[in-house]
DNA sequence: TAAGATTGAACAGTCAATCTTA
DNA sequence: TAAGATTGACTGTTCAATCTTA
């Protein structure tokens, strides 16, 4: 990957309201670090609006977020198989949310609780053929969302950003649900 | 700001699970983008993980998120005034959800609904001393935490990471709550 | 005792309907 | 008619308490 410099010719990007709120808190604060403020910002905005994108496209086609989240975590459990715990610890939400989840995709005949015959304390989530079904169709409609979120951005560009979002990663593992 | 390279040496970085999950889907569908793919989950994992650590700090100090995103919206609403309309925009909530949160404040003292004397229709909402001394306390602490988060990256990286933020954000004028 | 899953109360958000004023 | 704010029904989450098994 060649690095890519970020002002070509000296150029400098016109100021967008990122810039603007910066500003505002530096002139409020001088001491402020501009720079940390700036990536903070950027990075949340960024974050958002991707989920937001991703979230509109997907309801329009009849499935929610939460649903693809636990289907498409269901599917990566190879097996087919994961405990309320293992997909409470990979979502990140909390244990009375995955017993709500489950409820609700159970009742639609989406996946099974099965007991856990080694601890039975356990229960042991499988996807149903629809459940797999459902979590295949709509991981191809998420991942062509992200495509189009990603249309007008660099392919360079876009490389070097996954790598310096890797680098940040590695000083916070993070659970979040994701397919 | 020079460009970075991102494996200095020939070196690669150790594969993390973001990389064995877009490698999981890459098997199921050798078509998949997998730059793309990669990007989506580190932006997102990246976003939640500032959230949730900045989240973490402020509650510890006794402050919610949504608090402290109507305080500082209101705060930088320079004259210390602004609609309920004005503040959903910016906030990206439902206008709902504002008169739920501007009812809590307003409870607790630290914000006054007043009447819009040029529209009826409207109200300006304004922050009182109590208010303002709350927004000034935790938007510092807010900035130490963005800090702490951020303390183990280059700053060069940061600054990469905020320029190419700045460019995905771009093609893609979002709202959010932010200070 | 501790771990895993469930339950129910409290909370915060959306959405559609309503009321008031432009 | 339309725009701004509010209301109420509904959804989904957290949190603390509970039940069962290790």
């Amino acid at each position: 990957v060649q690095p890519v410099t970020r002002h070509p010719a000296g150029e400098r990007p016109a100021p967008d309201d990122v810039d603007e709120t910066v500003e505002f808190w530096r002139r409020e604060n001088p001491d402020l670090d501009v720079v940390t403020k700036e990536a903070a910002m950027r990075l949340r905005r960024a974050g958002h609006a991707l989920e937001k994108s991703l979230r509109h496209e997907l309801a329009a086609l009849g499935v929610e977020a939460w649903e693809l989240e636990m289907l498409l975590a269901l599917r990566r459990a190879s097996g087919c198989c994961s405990s309320a715990g293992g997909l409470m610890r990979d979502s990140g939400v909390t244990s009375g949310a995955i017993t709500n989840r489950l409820d609700r995709l159970e009742e639609r005949g989406l996946v099974r609780r099965e007991p856990d015959p080694s601890d039975r304390r356990q229960i042991r989530v499988v996807l149903t053929d629809g459940g797999r079904a459902r979590a295949d169709r709509f991981l191809a409609a998420k991942s062509q969302a992200e495509q189009a979120f990603f249309a007008g951005v660099d392919r360079d560009l876009l490389a070097r950003l996954a790598g310096d979002l890797r680098t940040l990663l590695a000083a916070h593992q993070s659970a979040c649900p994701d397919g």
